[in-house]
DNA sequence: ATGGGTGCAAAAGTTTTGCATTCCC
DNA sequence: GGGAATGCAAAACTTTTGCACCCAT
């Protein structure tokens, strides 16, 4: 049976010399439970109710150290803040224009891919893919 | 022969009821003229040379304006801020991690298109594509 | 003349940072 | 014990907004 995914980011937290703290915990919970594409801000409230001191501070900290750590990806939807996604293999988004809602499409976009002569002599990394649209709640 | 770039935007703005003003001649020139891919502070600084009473509000009451009657897009490239790009057409980019530059890739990925049962009962409407990789200059 | 535009400053919102205290290892 | 993490507050940044004055139509 597989480790589940906190503990498995407590892990990864060792194997970076980095602490295992009860705040850290909660932000995995709250990544892996209940949140769907949270902001940091939504990420902050929903662990605040389990320990009222938390900082928002430091949930910028230890999400900032995912990023880092290739454990979270950090999505830019044009909505003036990031949100996050524990789904760090890639995959495109398909974001709701009216409630902003944010669907994981799990196929990989293998087409997507650009041509040698369009590379510019770019080592390309990696592609993001953002579908926008609008929701069967959000059609009017 | 074409109108120019700039006459073209201020004729779709006396088109919608709006007013031609010096100010957001410069900023039209300044879009098509030198700057490449610009955030709003770009055009702020590269207009504030030839008019030095130029605010920065009026910079984002103009670009908001462009971007809602469609004639500029807005990219959100996870920098903190916004890019705008007077190249309306649906199109790839492609970002240095290093210099941050943008190119334009002149091609439509049409294979970029989502299956009917990953559509969710969404109705699409855009799909934005953006290539992260190191340009010739940022590879060490 | 009039309604929109401009410039300035303040405000709002997100993210980062400095620092003293706390706590994991 | 030591070095990192936390919480708080302040700062940094981008973007928006309120308002008095100005200007394109």
């Amino acid at each position: 049976m597989a480790m589940r995914p906190v503990e498995q980011l407590c892990e990864v937290l060792r194997e970076h010399g980095l602490k295992v703290t009860p705040q850290r915990r909660l932000i995995f919970e709250a990544l892996y439970d209940g949140l769907d594409h949270p902001s940091a801000d939504d990420i902050y409230h929903a662990v605040k109710g389990a320990m009222p001191d938390m900082s928002l501070a430091t949930v910028y900290h230890t999400i900032n150290d995912l990023v880092t750590m290739g454990e979270l990806v950090e999505l830019d939807l044009g909505e003036g803040k990031s949100r996050y996604d524990p789904l760090t293999s890639e995959h495109p988004h398909l974001v709701c224009l009216g409630c902003r809602k944010v669907e994981d499409i799990a196929r990989d976009l293998d087409c997507v891919q650009l041509l040698p002569e369009e590379m510019n002599g770019y080592q390309v990394e990696r592609c993001d893919v953002v579908f926008y649209g609008r929701c069967p709640d959000c059609q009017s």
